[in-house]
DNA sequence: CTCTCCCGCCACCCG
DNA sequence: CGGGTGGCGGGAGAG
């Protein structure tokens, strides 16, 4: 904790906002953009506290002119150049923005991260430096410049699910300059989000952040809009024409259909309580037009995937612009631009779609669905299928098909597999992107991209969603549904598409409060547990939370929960469940539809069978589900082996997404009583069979096991049961084993990905990290859906204050009154933005004070 | 080569 | 008019 807590203190401070960047610098080595960042502190003054900062500075410093945005970053992405490179990577996959947080804390605590594999590399950088400088230098690769990278940075400085009462203003000045770029790259930001009522302008310059909370409702209107205008149709169109690009004829289509009138007023349907919709009218606000449009083909999608050239055709069409070639193009780079924010917004993520002609670009939705239907079966029936498509992933994979999970499970490795792995048409990109959601993501696309896969192949039968037919002729209809898959640190959980189950793919209304960030690890959770956390939330009403929490539960997550009982564990292998699979055979369809409650029961008596059991997802009926499965937990066996629990709140906002794993053994004694709590959140929990955590880098503190078990004040206990109450919310996710199978450093992974920094809008996770101290390291602080956190005996805090997150949501805001009118702003700019990750730490700090 | 998409010119539009 | 916005597409990095 207190170097968390220093940290935090350092990030809080303005004054830092240098080493942010530079930490960010490092991070983008992986993935962003840094060089913005460094020419920033470059220019400024190092930072002086760290060590480590100047080596970055050196880094970057040396040759590249402040100005310039050489980045330094990098390579490593590009090129693994040792086992740590790849670790790195596989970090960076899992979650990029946990990688930058770590790399900051890193830099606070030079020494003491050694462990981390980040460290390691920032070593490296360091350490190389002057070669890998220079190696930087030459490729200051677009990659770190891209919008996606940049959206993110822009979402970590803000809340998913900012404080009704906190506003947050946004200087498009100020944001330009904390992430060194320039302005019109914030102008392309600030539209997408603006079409999803994420923000609104307020003023010149000036944005308002509104967070997430309306996001479900947005996107619900934006479905409605979508099937009024009938986009589906259009979609099923154009893909069956796709034929060329140019052939596509809109106009006829277009007259179809959809009125072109509404989609100038698509922004008016905005919320009431955004005034941003206002709209300065100009002409067209196309970009933001475009991007909710975008959106609708998404959600109007049975496939949830949009390939990128029917999204073009259609948005010609409306546009009305001259279906010309050109148009074409240039609507495609529009796309790119916008599905890159929408990506960092875990709302979307990249595929291939395989079609006979070949491969073209789309997206897939990932974020949440099917608002209309809450919480019906309909939601079921996608677990279910979820978690059949999972299987059939997995038992793919075993039939010698690739299939991420399995590898993925793989600890450091997992994440390497992972990217290979696919060879289903769709690809995830993102495996080795940065985005930590994107890992997540990935697991699910992969899954998709099985289902997908045997689609084509004709294994299973594509059939499986009917809409999905329209397009997926050409495209993978696989679920609507959200992957479930849940991954919280990148690659632990993945495997278990167990966890499919979880999933519930489109429940989380607004799950994702993570906002971008933490995207990943909420998208997970939420999607999986969306029905949980619908439970949850009912129960959770009751019982009261601070509303904030709530919110953020609300968000959020449901978690879901995998348990396994030890013994599954043990005669299961993580893989194994696969085996179960049979799935192949079974075409998805058919899974998916059962899927539904049967398949539940199905699923989880097979999971069971298999050693995984999924609660949550279940269906809301369970919500408690989570208890049982600590109970079944108990693994009594062997605490060594490992079971875990994989406690995962939902913590959408940003904090909160909390995962827990508690090590199965302890467990029960300890978790039994905690469970008894933690009904109340309802947080789900994953078991992991030992070995599977083993690879997992989940960190586990011995201490903390007892604290949990014995000590209810400390840690542990504490934590999970502060947090579900207030919290459920919140999730964060620990990760508690008996054994550690993770080094710390390896826990550096988990907590990477999955969330994201969001969190830290979030109450209960800073508290929670705060109670368990969070290693510093561990990005997963908070609330990186999937972090792990250690939990150590936790310093005292353990209590709850539970939820602070009032504090943190401050640290959040932008100084609204900042914003100064005036253009040198870049220049100055630096000190006080701090990044993403000086928000996430700050809300640690917030906690822990 | 294709796919992406960064970059920034320059037109709008508002005050 | 100046400055904030943002359409637009050339051109280049990445694969």
């Amino acid at each position: 904790m207190e170097i968390n807590c220093l940290t935090l203190k350092d990030l809080i401070n303005p004054r830092q906002p240098r080493l942010d960047f530079t930490i960010e610098d490092g991070e983008n080595a992986h993935k962003e953009n840094i060089f913005v960042d460094r020419s920033r502190m470059v220019p400024k003054t190092p930072i002086k506290n760290e060590p480590i900062d100047l080596s970055k500075q050196k880094i970057f410093t040396p040759e590249r002119n402040p100005i310039t945005p050489v980045k330094l970053v990098d390579r490593q992405q590009a090129e693994p150049w040792t086992p740590t490179a790849n670790l790195k990577m596989l970090i960076s996959a899992a979650s990029p923005d946990i990688r930058d947080r770590e790399k900051k804390k890193e830099l606070f605590r030079p020494i003491e991260n050694k462990d981390d594999a980040f460290t390691d590399s920032l070593q490296l950088d360091v350490v190389g430096g002057s070669a890998v400088d220079e190696f930087e230098k030459q490729r200051p690769s677009r990659k770190q410049k891209s919008l996606g990278l940049l959206c993110q940075k822009f979402l970590a400085r803000y809340p998913s699910y900012p404080l009704s009462t906190e506003k947050t203003t946004i200087s498009l000045d100020e944001v330009a300059v904390s992430l060194g770029v320039e302005r019109r790259r914030i102008y392309d930001i600030v539209n997408v989000l603006e079409s999803l009522h994420l923000v609104s302008r307020v003023a010149k310059n000036q944005y308002g952040w509104h967070g997430r909370h309306s996001l479900s409702k947005t996107l619900r209107n934006l479905q409605r809009l979508g099937e009024e205008q009938k986009y589906e149709e259009q979609m099923a169109f154009l893909q069956q024409k796709e034929l060329d690009l140019m052939e596509y004829k809109f106009g006829e289509r277009k007259k179809d259909g959809y009125p072109d009138s509404q989609d100038q007023q698509l922004l008016d349907f905005s919320e009431p309580d955004y005034p941003s919709s206002s709209a300065h009218s100009r002409k067209d606000k196309s970009l933001r037009i475009m991007s909710q449009k975008f959106v609708m083909l998404f959600l109007v999608s049975k496939t949830k995937v949009v390939t990128l050239d029917v999204a073009a055709k259609i948005l010609i069409e409306e546009s009305q612009d001259t279906p010309d070639h050109s148009k074409f193009k240039t609507k495609v780079r529009r796309l790119y631009d916008i599905a890159n924010v929408l990506t960092s917004l875990a709302l979307i993520k990249k595929v291939h779609v395989t079609e006979e002609r070949g491969r073209k670009p789309a997206f897939k939705w990932i974020g949440p669905v099917d608002f209309s239907s809450n919480g019906s079966a309909g939601y079921t029936l996608e677990i279910g299928s979820l978690a059949a498509v999972y299987r059939q992933k997995i038992e793919d994979s075993s039939q010698g098909k690739v299939f991420a999970s399995k590898r993925v499970v793989p600890p450091s490795s997992s994440l390497n597999a992972i990217v290979p792995s696919p060879s289903l048409s769709v690809d995830s990109e993102y495996c080795a992107s940065p985005l930590a959601h994107q890992v997540f993501s990935v697991a699910q696309t992969d899954v998709q991209a099985f289902s997908i896969q045997k689609g084509l192949n004709g294994q299973v039968g594509v059939s499986l969603t009917p809409a999905a037919c329209d397009a997926e002729s050409l495209k993978p209809a696989v679920l609507a549904s959200q992957p479930l898959v849940y991954m919280p640190s990148s690659s632990l959980f993945m495997l278990y598409g167990s966890l499919q189950e979880g999933p519930t793919p489109g429940l989380s209304s607004e799950r994702d409060s993570g906002s971008a960030e933490v995207p990943a690890a909420k998208e997970l959770p939420s999607a999986l547990s969306a029905q949980k956390r619908l439970c949850e939330e009912r129960k959770l009403q009751e019982k009261d939370e601070p509303a904030t929490k709530r919110q953020n539960r609300e968000c959020e997550d449901s978690p879901l929960s995998l348990v396994m009982p030890k013994k599954q564990s043990e005669s299961t292998n993580p893989i194994s469940p696969k085996t179960m699979g049979h799935s192949e055979s079974t075409p998805l369809e058919d899974l998916h539809v059962k899927s539904h409650t049967p398949a539940e029961k199905e699923v989880s008596g097979k999971a069971i069978a298999n050693g995984f059991v999924s609660s949550e997802w279940g269906n809301s009926s369970r919500n408690t589900d989570m208890e049982k499965p600590t109970e079944e937990n108990e693994s009594p066996h062997e605490p060594s082996l490992l079971q875990c629990l994989y406690v995962q709140s939902p913590a959408v906002s940003g904090l909160n997404g909390f995962n827990v794993l508690l090590p199965g053994s302890q467990p029960s004694p300890s978790v039994g009583p905690s469970s008894s709590q933690l009904p109340s959140f309802s947080v789900p929990c994953m078991v992991l069979p030992s070995p599977t955590l083993g690879p997992f880098p989940v960190l586990y503190s011995p201490s903390m096991p007892g604290p949990v078990s014995s000590a209810p004040g400390t840690l542990p206990n504490t934590g999970p049961v502060n947090f579900g109450l207030p919290g459920l919310g919140s999730a964060a996710h620990l990760l508690i084993g008996p054994a550690a199978l993770v080094n710390s450093k390896t826990s550096a992974l988990p907590s990477a990905d999955p969330q994201l920094q969001a969190q830290p809008s979030l109450d209960l996770s800073p508290v929670m990290s705060r109670s368990y101290n969070i290693q510093p390291e561990s990005p997963v602080y908070m609330g990186h859906p999937v972090s792990v956190v250690k939990l150590q005996q936790s310093p005292a805090p353990l209590t709850p204050k539970s939820i602070r997150r009032t504090h943190r949501e401050t640290f959040f805001k932008t100084p609204g009154s900042l914003r100064d009118p005036v253009l040198k702003r870049r220049e100055r700019n630096q000190s006080r933005n701090t990044s993403s990750a000086q928000r996430r730490l700050e809300i640690p700090s917030a906690g822990t004070d």
